[in-house]
DNA sequence: TGTCTCACG
DNA sequence: ACGTACGTGAGACAA
């Protein structure tokens, strides 16, 4: 991220010298206007993180504008006096700190700005032109981007349009119309800031105004501007900026930190400004680029208690602090971390659990009034909280969640985000997990990348609070759904699941048995030792000894996964491929589940998945560690993996699932009517699309026939071709291209409706949720046919798959409320995309049966009704 | 580390 | 002529 800054130091030095009490240095020189420049330049290189930064200024003996019109800026008395001697101090500050700067003669800083910003606009990720002039405004435009410091907001083309009611472009019209009195600029006279905005928004630029007179409704607006139109002219001459003038800088020339500039500290010093000196010395202002990393990031390691209760004490002063708890391994749920951080933005502190308590720590931070608590993980804030059994009204920040909301494309963890924002490389928790804490030397490379961590954490907040605001509908996103979903998430985690070890222990005999039967029997048939494990040794043996047709390639080989066994199997040349398929589908499920879960299960005998809401492109979830949504369901062994998963002690499970959320969105974003009406009267939606398409009556439709129209109506939410439909059906290609045309011919409105979902993301750049949760889809554009198709792809799907997870993670959060209100001692315990799972005691069943199903199914109020299939048993298996 | 395979919605 | 259905996580192999 390359981010240059120009500041317009003119308007600093009269702002900081109006603005600042004055003060005088040891010698008795007044220097309030030196010391706000100062800290104006600190607060900007701190808060904005530049890599570049250049200071614009006015050069004495005034500028060709005072030529074209005498009274220029006439109004403008002599400088205070208090201030002249301070010009040079400032100038002095300047060379002292090595800002690159630039004024020219008979020239304005306006006139230098515009020229740097047009000149270089090809050259940096975001320019900010640092100015309160509102003739700058004029350069706002994709990079280019106007920064007010007093108000700390910053202007693109919309804030522009939004305040001064013109674009950017129509700014030098617009002020040629209104004139400014602080220049002494007359604009034109009779016309206001409403009058020139509205003038503007209907004939776009002066020009057009004037050759349209005598079309002007208003007569006191067009009196004026037949009287003073000449007026407009001389304004406008005035306004202009000069962009075309010889810089002497390169982009490159203007690269800035804050380090290592000699003199600036002893210049801090004659001028005793000892807080900012201590404030320098400590590493304030703007980091440097990442090809060049700080030398130095500046840390303390809290050993003793007097130290720790002060620090904390002095939390209370803090607005926000940044934490990070160091685990070695996933399992935060344990709560173990070996060392914890705080970060502020003045120091960063390093706490080792062997010293002080981690969850006493965060909550004692939890209890500070008015702090916000920053942190790449707050579920891990959460977990602590539940812990301890406190509820404590802090507010905390999740950086990652937020990151993920404005783009999810991007890499989420803590190391992009600092290169994104403040250009500055740190370690992931990853690499800090190399270093062996028990090794001295290592020690001081863990707190060294630890520290780094946390000083960027800090940082990065303030950048993601503000990115999140610059769209509405993403603040939204973030502040409905996925902020408040968190803490739920953490305390379904934290509730966990029971797993019955035991009946897995008797699976594993009862699988492995049947695989080594089925080993034996492929080397009694082939003669040879072959592990079927490996896709390389599996291939040989098929293709090569048993020389069976190749089917599918890889991009390194034959392909042998299940497809193809099958296909094989049907050929009936060999035992051997079904055999495989039968190894294989044992095999993965003794592997993945039925070993590897028992493995995970805490001494509460449960297992705590992590639900991630920062994966899934599409908003969706995820869940690892174990991933709890992928448990098998669909061939019989598989399922009865699910026995294992039971109710605690005297409740039972309830477990209630979305019916058809996917096709009911289509329905309602197409607003088609027949597939609309199928759903309102609840009928079978599969029968009816193939009643539709094959032209039948709903009563004989044929299951063949359905099966046909189950599979249209899930390949076509995701672009299926008619390649992959025959694929799918085991039909030829000319017959599944008649069925997709048959479908649309019918449902046409879903068709016009899918090609709109791609033209709106080929304008925009992205696809969106019905909420409005964005996900940006680069190659939307992409002059490489296959690569535009797979974006296609995602263009359609993404909004139906996107809305589902929306809604569900609304019924989430409302049904949690709801739930907590009721002081219901039910828990919410696994989310699978489209189907929740509670863990209930008896006495709450019915009600609990009521309110998950109002709340699931009013979640939202769509063209068609949201139905959800609920089901009570004592273990997962049973629930069907 | 990348690839293949396969579990789920 | 080309490839061909979206979104995940995990285990195993091979280099």
């Amino acid at each position: 991220m390359k981010r240059l800054i120009v500041v317009d130091i003119s308007s600093f030095i009269f702002r900081a010298f109006f603005a600042i009490r004055p003060m005088t240095s040891p010698k008795g020189e007044p220097v309030n206007a030196v010391y706000g420049v100062l800290t104006m330049l600190m607060k900007l290189l701190q808060n904005y993180n530049p890599t570049h930064v250049v200071l614009a200024r006015d050069v004495k003996g005034g500028s060709f504008r005072n030529e074209k019109y005498p009274e220029y800026k006439a109004n403008r008395g002599e400088a205070p006096e208090e201030l002249i001697p301070q010009f040079a101090l400032i100038e002095e500050l300047i060379q002292k700190m090595e800002i690159p700067h630039l004024g020219i003669p008979n020239y304005e800083a306006d006139d230098v700005i515009g020229a740097f910003v047009t000149q270089f606009k090809g050259d940096f990720d975001e320019i900010l032109i640092a100015s309160g002039d509102k003739d700058l405004m004029q350069f706002i435009d994709g990079p280019i981007k106007m920064l007010d410091t007093m108000k700390d907001k910053i202007y693109g083309r919309d804030e522009v349009k939004e305040k001064m009611g013109v674009w950017p472009e129509q700014m030098v019209d617009y002020l040629s119309l209104l004139g400014d009195s602080s220049d002494n600029i007359p604009g034109v006279k009779g016309i206001g800031a409403k009058g020139a905005s509205k003038l503007l928004e209907e004939y776009q630029d002066l020009d057009t105004v004037f050759k349209n007179l005598d079309k002007l409704t208003n007569k006191r607006a067009r009196t004026a501007l037949e009287s003073y139109g000449e007026d407009a002219h001389l304004s406008k001459g005035l306004v202009e900026i000069v962009t075309d003038l010889d810089l002497g800088y390169k982009p490159d020339d203007l690269k800035y930190t804050m380090e290592g500039h000699e003199g600036f500290l002893d210049f801090l010093d004659e001028l005793n400004f000892k807080t900012i000196r201590a404030k320098v010395s400590a590493g304030a202002g703007n980091s440097v680029t990442n090809t060049k990393p700080k030398a130095f990031i500046d840390y303390e390691v809290i050993k003793e208690v007097k130290k720790y209760d002060e620090l904390f004490n002095s939390f209370k002063d803090e607005d926000q602090l940044y934490v990070e708890a160091f685990f070695t391994h996933n399992d935060y749920h344990k709560l173990d971390p070996k060392a914890f951080g705080i970060a502020t933005v003045q120091r960063n502190y390093i706490f080792y659990t062997e010293d002080f308590d981690f969850c006493q720590s965060m909550i004692a931070l939890a209890e500070i009034d008015d702090l916000l608590i920053a942190s790449t993980n707050t579920k891990v804030l959460h977990c602590c909280f539940l812990k301890e059994k406190v509820s404590p009204q802090v507010e905390v920040f999740d950086i990652t969640q937020a990151h993920f909301v404005c783009d999810p494309e991007k890499k989420h963890n803590l190391q992009s985000m600092s290169l994104e924002f403040i250009s500055e490389n740190i370690p992931l928790i990853k690499d800090l997990r190399k270093e062996n804490l028990e090794d001295i030397a290592s020690i001081k490379n863990f707190e060294f990348g630890f520290a780094k961590r946390l000083y960027s954490g800090i940082r990065i907040y303030p950048w993601l609070q503000r990115k999140l605001k610059e769209e509405e509908t993403v603040l939204e996103i973030f502040n409905k759904f996925d902020a408040p979903l968190l803490p739920i998430l953490s305390e379904m985690e934290w509730n966990g699941v029971h797993l019955d070890t035991k009946y897995y222990g008797e699976l594993e005999k009862e699988f492995t048995e049947i695989t080594s039967d089925i080993k034996a029997k492929v080397l009694e048939i082939s003669g040879e030792e072959v592990n079927l494990k490996s896709p390389k040794q599996v291939s040989k043996l098929l293709f090569e000894d048993l020389a069976l047709p190749i089917i599918k390639k890889t991009k390194t080989g034959a392909s042998t996964d299940s497809s193809v066994l099958e296909a094989l199997d049907d050929m009936g040349e060999s035992e051997i491929p079904g055999l495989i398929l039968k190894y294989r589908e044992i095999e993965k499920l003794n592997s993945t589940y039925v070993k590897a879960l028992p493995e995970l299960v805490h001494s509460d005998g449960k297992l705590h998945t992590h639900f991630n809401q920062h994966v899934a492109q599409t908003g969706r979830l995820s869940s690892e560690h174990p991933n709890l949504q992928n448990i098998p369901i669909r061939t019989d062994n598989g399922r009865k993996l699910r026995k294992g998963f039971e109710a605690s002690k005297g409740n039972v499970l309830i477990g209630a699932d979305y019916s058809q959320v996917e096709l009911r969105l289509l329905a309602h974003f197409s607003e088609d009517d027949v597939m609309v009406n199928a759903f309102k009267a609840d009928e079978d939606i599969h029968a009816q699309t193939a009643s539709e398409i094959f032209g039948i009556p709903l009563s004989d439709v044929p299951s063949e026939k359905r099966s046909y129209a189950k599979a249209i109506n899930f390949g076509l939410m995701y672009g299926q071709s008619s390649f992959g439909l025959a694929n799918m059906l085991k039909i030829s290609q000319g017959e599944a291209r008649d069925y997709i045309k048959k479908y649309f011919t019918r449902f046409h409105k879903v068709k016009a409706y899918l090609d709109s979902l791609k033209e709106k993301c080929e304008e925009t750049g992205y696809s969106e949720t019905l909420y409005g949760r964005r996900r940006y889809i680069k190659d939307i554009n992409s002059t490489n046919r296959q690569v535009k198709s797979v974006a296609e792809r995602m263009a359609i799907n993404s909004p139906i798959q996107g809305t589902a997870a929306d809604i569900i993670k609304k019924a989430m959060i409302n049904l949690d409320s709801e739930m907590k209100s009721r002081k219901l001692e039910s828990k919410m315990i696994l989310q699978v995309h489209d189907e929740l799972i509670f863990d209930v005691p008896k006495s709450e069943v019915k009600e609990m049966e009521e309110l998950i199903r109002e709340k699931m199914e009013n979640v939202v109020s769509l063209k068609v009704p949201l139905r959800v299939d609920m089901a009570t048993a004592c273990n997962w298996y049973d629930l069907k």
